[in-house]
DNA sequence: TCAGAGATGCGT
DNA sequence: ACGCATCTCTGA
């Protein structure tokens, strides 16, 4: 049975959950592998990590994690090697690129007072904020990921008002039976899909300008909403109301420096002239209500 | 404490 | 389609 990526909490695996093995936790659908540490891919982003102390770089204080990259070590654990920004580690790099909330999972041998003594525990969802290499005593380079515990006060206050949960899955959130922390989790993975659908949909390629930016987890673009999400435009999280765009065009864009006619026509503010089409994709639909209020928004 | 087998996802 | 990377689990 493949493994099917999915970020964010898993319905019936709440915090704190406690599994005997690496093997009820990769079926329970927590984590790709059975050994290894990171759960991810360069393309696709990773989706959990577990803290077992299998590298002495490692720091957990908690909300706060320093998590050591995967590779360059031999069967004895040396470090013989430098790592690298691949699989795993390119896996990470890209959640932190596009912001996707990580499961923590910690062993029972992390050396730590946050480690379980038996077995491995869920620890709740954590964002990548920041990653280096660091050169170590031996003179072997490895990466380190800083991940911040993700809060629920820290979900809520910048969604927008008529987000639909309808279509995430079976769960539902108007028969009051659902709880805080598993609403607080769908609007996350609500979130995160808007931004995987557009991305995916548009290879990170810029919908104005046709380019993407390399970096070295792999090719980034930003995804900007049409109606912007908070006040005063209260737009919707909904992939009709989102584009792919460089930062350049993303800035352009959010700051009227563009804006886009009906027909899609991509409008520069200065001269009011069309310097371009938006590149379109079959998937993509985009509602022209955002594009017209963010072109009444920014035009006289 | 240590070493080797083992199983799966993932890169090529 | 194949081989590699990963490191937990098991047995000594």
């Amino acid at each position: 049975m493949a493994y099917i990526r999915t970020f964010g909490e898993i319905p019936g695996n709440s915090e704190g959950t406690l599994y005997v093995d690496r093997e009820e936790l990769r079926l329970a659908g927590l984590h790709a592998h059975k050994q290894n540490g990171i759960s991810g891919t360069e393309a696709e982003g990773a989706d959990a990590i577990v803290l077992n102390g299998g590298y002495p770089d490692d720091w957990d204080e908690g909300d706060l994690i320093i998590y050591t990259g995967q590779g360059g070590q031999d069967a004895r654990k040396r470090q013989v090697a430098d790592q690298t920004i691949t699989r795993g580690n390119a896996g990470l790099v890209r959640s932190q690129m596009e912001r996707l909330p990580v499961r923590v999972i910690r062993g029972h041998e992390e050396k730590s007072e946050h480690a379980p003594t038996e077995g491995y525990r869920y620890d709740g969802l954590y964002r990548v904020v920041r990653h280096w290499f660091k050169t170590r005593a031996d003179g072997f380079r490895v990466l380190q990921f800083r991940l911040e515990k993700i809060t629920e006060a820290e979900t809520l206050p910048d969604l927008p008002q008529d987000i639909d949960v309808g279509d995430l899955g079976s769960q539902s959130t108007s028969d009051g039976l659902v709880s805080r922390t598993e609403r607080v989790t769908q609007r996350l993975n609500r979130k995160v899909s808007v931004v995987r659908n557009i991305k995916k949909w548009h290879n990170d390629i810029c919908q104005v300008c046709d380019t993407t930016i390399e970096l070295p987890g792999g090719p980034a673009s930003e995804v900007a909403h049409i109606q912007g999400l908070g006040e005063p435009h209260n737009g919707p999280d909904r992939e009709e109301n989102a584009l792919c765009l460089c930062p350049n065009d993303h800035l352009r864009f959010d700051y009227g420096a563009i804006y886009l006619n009906d027909d899609l026509k991509v409008i520069d503010a200065k001269t009011g002239q069309a310097i371009g089409a938006l590149r379109t994709h079959p998937k993509h639909s985009i509602d022209l209500r955002y594009v017209r209020q963010h072109r009444s928004y920014w035009t006289k």
